[in-house]
DNA sequence: GTCTATACGGCGATAGAC
DNA sequence: GTCTATCGCCGTATAGAC
């Protein structure tokens, strides 16, 4: 008998679900189950356990969310125009799943050296072609001669850091959930300002 | 009789210790015990549950490293000095125990609500002076017109995030742990840069 | 104040019946 | 494939000896 696709996903979905809004380890595979509308052992049966769960989570939901990221990097895109829609595309990805951050976060601090052993961390910090542009620019006095890690770990801080500190940034400035967004769009162009002017040549 | 201060004390600095290494959800009240050499009850005899030693840890963290900060900030330092000397007091206080900032993603994602009724957020992110300087110093046309939530959050950004995702940028650029220090240090002149070269005028 | 002993319900995981 | 029943560990709590 083929398993029951359907059960599997299900579970899945729940736990997704569940993972993303309450956290990996305040989710009971009890209320996965619930959730799924099946049984405690099911789960069980399909992912021999919620930690093997959470890798298969983990891993799709990553893959899902890169691909486009990983395109703009890898594309032939003037500098400044790669930055641009990178920064634009990356937070319009935040943005319509705000939790994904404290969700990397967790994962991080959960199992600091597992995290570095999946082939997926190349998808989440993958830019070999974006620092050879960064480096070639340089050379021909295009831009600033800047460092391609300092460059790219600005980038994705100023980026990601906001989400990740979403309740203090609204509580100290009083924004609601709209509000918030709001800020956030503005980013978008004040990131990208940003790195530009840093490596501006004069 | 008084309290023993000393059993007390054990207790915190193991849990804190556990809490920082192995995070809160995968710190059992067992291992606490055990690591502080004593017994499961007394944990429950001097703080009522592991949630309330959890609360008393966070709020002695943040106390203990915001201090400075909140020194520099307040101080009437030039605006270019101050923001030199709060990121490299920041980034020495993460050097000093790299684990803080993943502790406190975990406790943003832990409990939303909550974290923003602790008097302590005002701690972690109370810039009122700083807002007003940079605010004055773009009237007085020293600076460009800056606003100052965005650049606070560039800053702190910057600051914190490589310290979130360091398994990452330690395993994409081949860095050992001194390596990792080292590129820290570098951040220090390289993020007052790009934050100084954003406000400069012309 | 410190300890042993014990109990409770909830948890992740699994053996075995259907 | 799906279920029930059960196991051992967890956080929490308490009673009672020293």
């Amino acid at each position: 008998m083929a398993k029951n696709r359907n059960t599997e996903q299900k579970i899945f979905d729940a736990a997704t679900e569940l993972f993303l809004e309450k956290g990996v380890d305040r989710t009971s595979v009890r209320d996965i189950a619930s959730k799924a509308g099946i049984n405690l052992a099911l789960m069980n049966y399909y992912f021999r356990s919620k930690e093997n769960l959470f890798d298969a989570i983990f891993t799709n939901l990553v893959k899902k969310n890169t691909k486009d990221l990983v395109k703009i990097l890898d594309s032939d895109l003037e500098l400044g125009e790669k930055i641009k829609q990178y920064v634009s595309a990356y937070i319009d990805i935040l943005l319509k799943n705000p939790l994904l951050v404290s969700f990397f976060m967790a994962i991080l601090h959960r199992s600091r050296e597992k995290i570095t052993e999946m082939e997926v961390v190349s998808l989440l910090y993958g830019r070999e072609k974006f620092t050879q542009q960064i480096v070639d620019e340089g050379k021909k006095g295009n831009i600033r001669r800047t460092d391609p890690t300092h460059f790219y770990v600005d980038m994705i801080s100023m980026i990601t850091f906001p989400f990740a500190i979403k309740p203090m940034i609204m509580d100290k400035n009083e924004l609601n959930d709209e509000e918030f967004i709001a800020f956030i769009e503005q980013r978008k162009e004040h990131i990208t300002e940003m790195l530009l002017k840093s490596i501006m040549p004069c």
